[in-house]
DNA sequence: GGTATGATTGACT
DNA sequence: GTCAATCATACCA
């Protein structure tokens, strides 16, 4: 599981034709506090527990929408959140919905970057093999590295977070290094 | 039925 | 650096 999180970085996903290249990831195991799934099922994680590949989008504080990819087997409950990506395709439209110009705040975030993609509650459950998602395997495999995630209250010292090697796409909301 | 909490971001001192 | 926004879901009564 942790290894889909790992080379979930680098393809280039799109949505309705906007998107770019992943270049940050965090994995959720079913067994980390920090994980929605920890715990059983929910109302609100059941995608989770559903089909890898599928797509499960929360509401977080109210105010983001938070896009995962499902991974490991169906019914395990284990996802690999999309923190930040690299715009590359539909820059203009990611920039009218962002409000912004620099290329380097559109998608650099959760938050963020369902935003640049259009993002919502409505993909919840969607399979990211069918329209409108297009996933774009890598040509080439830039180096990975493996970091403390960021972002949440529990388990915070699990590296789990995985972010493409150099890239000034990626967000620091707590940045150590 | 009511309260507490968060895998965040953006604005303000 | 500090703090508020804002709401779906979780959990308790």
């Amino acid at each position: 599981m942790r290894v889909v999180a790992r080379d979930l970085v680098g393809w280039t996903l799109l949505v309705e034709g906007v998107g770019g290249v992943i270049v940050e990831t965090e994995a959720y195991a079913p067994d980390d506090p920090a994980s929605h799934t920890f715990g059983g099922r929910t109302s609100r994680n059941g995608t989770m527990f559903g089909p890898p590949g599928r797509l499960y989008v929360y509401r977080s504080y109210g105010v983001h929408w938070c896009a995962n990819v499902v991974s490991g087997e169906e019914g395990v409950g284990a996802a690999v959140l999309l923190r930040a990506l690299e715009p590359t395709t539909g820059l203009d439209a990611m920039r009218t919905r962002r409000g912004v110009d620099d290329p380097r705040l559109l998608a650099a975030g959760p938050g963020r970057l369902t935003q640049a993609l259009a993002i919502s509650g409505v993909h919840d459950g969607l399979d990211l093999a069918e329209p409108p998602f297009e996933l774009v395997a890598p040509e080439t495999t830039r180096g990975v590295v493996e970091s403390p995630r960021v972002g949440i209250t529990r388990a915070t010292d699990r590296p789990w977070r995985y972010s493409l090697a150099g890239s000034i796409f990626v967000s620091r909301p707590r940045p150590r290094a």
